[in-house]
RNA sequence: GCGGAUAUGGCGGAACUGGCAGACGCGCUAGACUUAGGAUCUAGUACCUUCGGUGUGCAGGUUCGAUUCCUGUUAUCCGCACCA
């Protein structure tokens, strides 16, 4: 017997060799291929075992690549600015940009334990300045283009981290980091225009290969739909209401109309009468949350005491104010047509006002409508000209005829907003803007970036809508610009998302200081491949990574629209809850993180390797149980034995063994393609089952030996490159081309086939592969003959499968 | 409320275009080797039973044949949530 398998001689040796002969070159001659990982926030919990899922993930399909001699872009890097950081300066006076500097040596120390081919020559920092510098260049640029505005407007407000929320970052009505109710507040705030965008945010999701799931959580974010905007003259005056509808077709069932308590004529409106209720109305909305607003679905809402006329029938519908309206949507104003409207239906019933049904639902007109009748099919009633036709077709057309008539326009609408783009927080890039009472906000000179963010004393958020650098007129106070008088600089700072949103470009050229990435570099090594993380930044940082890079592209810096070309989210490892043994996000709170560190002492970088993928298929949540690790490092010792049992024989090749090499090279193949790197560890285990049930009938020979160590590289690429250098092959594992197998070689000589008796297996019978159906139905029938009880009406036979006998 | 995903032994999970359900692993049972074994090896392991039957959330359907296709339904998870 050989020497056992010491995972801890041989991993050492490897990761050595590695360091002194690095296997990712860049020859000049190798086509590239990106492979990036989502790179982490370095939290002062280091990583756990659901990390190393995604990271092992894109380590084996980027191993898998190599060896089809692409030349690796695999980078890691820290996206370092943050909230955590600032609470622990906050709560401990230790500098964010120290203790985040511990955390990320702490996690590149884990991170290596992967032993995945990060090349750290291209190392990224969203907090180092020569990184941030350009995070604040493409700010100024989108400032000239006028992309970036300053706006005075009430936004989503974290009472609890005391800033400033993109619509994006609120869930449910809450802060998406710290879970608190989100209230708003009146700021002044810097957007960025992402709505610009929105068409080809949109457009553009066609071309690209992502999951289904997450083109469609950003279809719906970006929200576009096809109507029309009307105008109605409001009763007695010159001035008219627009409203977005998307079912013009309805127009003649509108019977109110609706204003957002935010509208600007909303507080106009109102008579003597109802001035008191109108104004209370209006103040109390401003006062609700939006948990408030959507959590109450039960309609409020005031008479204005003013009415409006429907352009198309001249009928006088009274104006209401209502909080269900959105003031920041379409034209803030609806008319509504209660017969074929939800919430419109709703609002008629509680109020007593008229419902009109128009569209005829199956040829008839409901007496008692009890519910709208929502869809757009049926003929058109109650219509004038537009009666009898149907209601899909108006639907379409109306639109242009509303035009054609006067009153109003075809237009589209997206639910996608602006970006509020302004924190105020202090861990987080400056924004370069000098503000200057005579020339109004004015950029930073590109050639003074970056805009060092200063050390402060006081870390913690004011509270007032200031962030803390305010405090320090030192930095604050400086000379604007543009006409050489006092300035002072926006103290504000970017959101988290900033640097995220483009340091993938940056990792092709990560020490260039005269550009945010070359010409030249961009083309060779640009865009993503390959791009592998959970699916928790679904409309968050990949909406905003898309916007950027095509802002790039408009202005000449990428010669490509899309970041990432393929996308693969992998699913969450759980940990299981003690007491009910349900599955449960891994949360230090809840005391169920499994660290990777004890594993790979205990078993080895190979065996978690590859138990990360063992655990189920790499797309969905799993659930982490330690026992199983056993269970792949028995697996590990067992195809180590094999190989050292073999491995010095001089074993013939046989017509068995080249089956089932090619079978094995086959299988292994076509699961690692398909990303079913679940059945791919299975596959090993099977196939080294039957080299083990060969090596006692007479040995292995070095071809399958050889295909086997290829094959398991990627995988576990310490034993892998072990064995490699065992069978006496040249250099590295890793730059051997992948095997390739030959079908022909897989068939077998005889097959095994089911013989069923109405659909019911009742025996199997061997024979030839190349038997006809005749002869094969023939055995088939004898070996059941004692079995068939009744005629036989059927006999089927579906070649190389099944004989099924039907005798009723 | 709308949309999407999932449902298979004690557990994690296999099953390619309909063709032997439960591969592979964990766990468990028995045995071998051992002073010992939480090491290793061998055999067994869906359920009920005597033949035989029943089984892929539930109820139907299509088919010679359904985990796979169709209709309905339940549960869990995820996304959106007054977007006119």
């Amino acid at each position: 017997m050989a020497t056992p398998y010491n995972h801890k001689a041989i991993e050492k040796k490897w990761r050595d060799n590695w360091a002194a002969n690095p296997i990712n070159v860049d020859d000049g001659t190798k086509e590239k291929y990106y492979c990036l990982d989502m790179f982490p926030y370095p939290s002062g919990n280091g990583l756990h075992v659901g990390h190393w899922r995604g990271y092992v993930i894109s380590d084996v399909w980027s191993r898998y690549k190599m060896m089809h001699g692409y030349y690796l872009i695999h980078p890691m890097g820290w996206d370092a600015f943050g909230l955590p950081a600032e609470n622990y300066a906050i709560k401990n006076g230790v500098h964010p940009a120290i203790s985040t500097a511990a955390n990320v040596k702490n996690i590149k120390r884990q991170i290596n334990e992967i032993a995945a081919i990060y090349d750290w020559d291209r190392e990224v920092n969203t907090t180092d300045p020569e990184f941030y510098k350009w995070t604040q260049w493409i700010f100024v640029k989108m400032f000239k283009e006028g992309l970036a505005y300053e706006k005075q407007m009430p936004i989503n407000w974290c009472p609890s981290c005391k800033t400033g929320l993109a619509n994006e970052e609120v869930v449910d009505g809450k802060c998406e980091r710290c879970h608190s109710e989100v209230t708003k507040k009146n700021l002044r705030q810097w957007m960025l225009k992402i709505t610009a965008y929105a068409e080809r945010l949109l457009a553009d999701l066609d071309k690209l290969d992502w999951p289904e799931k997450v083109k469609k959580m950003q279809t719906d974010w970006i929200g576009k739909s096809y109507g029309a905007e009307v105008d109605f003259k409001i009763d007695g005056r010159d001035e008219a209401i627009t409203v977005y509808t998307t079912r013009p077709d309805t127009l003649h069932g509108a019977t109110f109309m609706v204003l957002a308590p935010e509208h600007a004529l909303a507080a106009e409106l109102a008579t003597e009468e109802t001035k008191e209720a109108v104004e209370d109305y209006i103040f109390r909305s401003s006062m609700r949350s939006s948990v408030d607003r959507m959590a109450d679905k039960e309609k409020t809402g005031v008479f204005t005491g003013s009415y409006a006329i429907n352009p198309l029938n001249g009928a006088k519908v009274p104006i209401w104010l209502s909080d269900y309206v959105l003031a920041d949507y379409g034209t803030g104003a609806i008319m509504c047509v209660p017969a074929h409207d939800d919430r419109d239906f709703e609002f008629a019933t509680k109020f007593n006002i008229p419902i009109i049904q128009v569209i005829a639902k199956d040829g008839v007109e409901i007496e008692n409508m009890t519910e709208a009748y929502t869809e757009a099919s049926g003929t058109m009633i109650n219509s004038g000209d537009w009666n009898g036709m149907e209601s899909s077709v108006l639907k379409a057309e109306a639109p242009l005829m509303i035009e054609e008539m006067g009153f109003g326009k075809k237009t589209v609408n997206y639910k996608l907003r602006d970006w509020v783009f302004s924190r105020q927080r202090y861990w987080g890039e400056p924004i370069p803007i000098i503000h200057c009472e005579k020339c109004g906000a004015v950029p930073v000179p590109e050639e003074e970036l970056p805009v060092l963010l200063p050390d402060v004393e006081k870390y913690e958020p004011t509270g007032t809508g200031e962030s803390p650098l305010a405090a320090i007129d030192s930095w604050v106070n400086t000379t604007c610009p543009c006409c050489g008088g006092p300035g002072k600089r926006e103290t504000n700072t970017m959101p988290q998302w900033a640097g995220s949103s483009w340091y993938f470009l940056r990792y092709v050229d990560p020490k260039n200081s005269e550009a945010l990435v070359s010409k030249e570099k961009a083309e060779k090594y640009l865009p993503v491949d390959m791009y592998i993380g959970g699916v928790e930044h679904a409309v968050l940082h990949l909406l905003y990574s898309r916007f950027y890079t095509k802002f790039l592209y408009d202005i000449g810096v990428v010669d490509f629209e899309e970041p990432f070309k393929k996308l693969f989210n992998q699913g969450m490892v759980c940990g299981r809850d003690r007491e009910t043994g349900a599955a449960t996000k891994m949360s230090k709170s809840l005391g169920n993180i499994v660290s990777p560190d004890d594993m790979v002492n205990d078993y080895g970088c190979d065996s978690l390797r590859m138990y990360e993928l063992f655990i189920g298929p790499p797309e969905l949540d799993s659930i982490w149980d330690d026992r199983g690790m056993e269970g792949i490092y028995r697996f590990l010792n067992r195809v180590w034995n094999m190989f050292c049992d073999n491995k010095d024989k001089d074993v013939k090749e046989t017509k068995e063994l080249v089956k089932i090499r090619n079978k094995m090279i086959y299988d292994i193949t076509t699961r690692l393609e398909s990303f079913s790197l679940n059945t791919v560890v299975s596959g090993f285990m099977e196939y080294n089952n039957k080299l083990m049930d060969l090596t006692k009938k007479g040995g292995v020979d070095k071809e399958t030996l050889k295909a086997l160590t290829l094959l398991l590289a990627p995988f576990a690429p310490h034993i892998g490159e072990e064995m490699w250098e065992q069978l006496g092959g040249e250099g590295t594992v890793f730059h051997q081309a992948w095997p390739t197998y030959d079908e022909s070689k897989m068939k077998d000589d005889e097959i095994t086939i089911p013989v069923q008796i109405n659909g019911k297996t009742r025996a199997t019978i061997t024979v030839a592969a190349d038997a006809s159906k005749d002869e094969i139905l023939a055995v088939a029938k004898e070996a059941v003959a004692s079995k068939i009880t009744a005629t036989i009406r059927k006999e089927i036979y579906v070649p190389g499968k099944i004989v099924n006998i039907v005798a009723k």
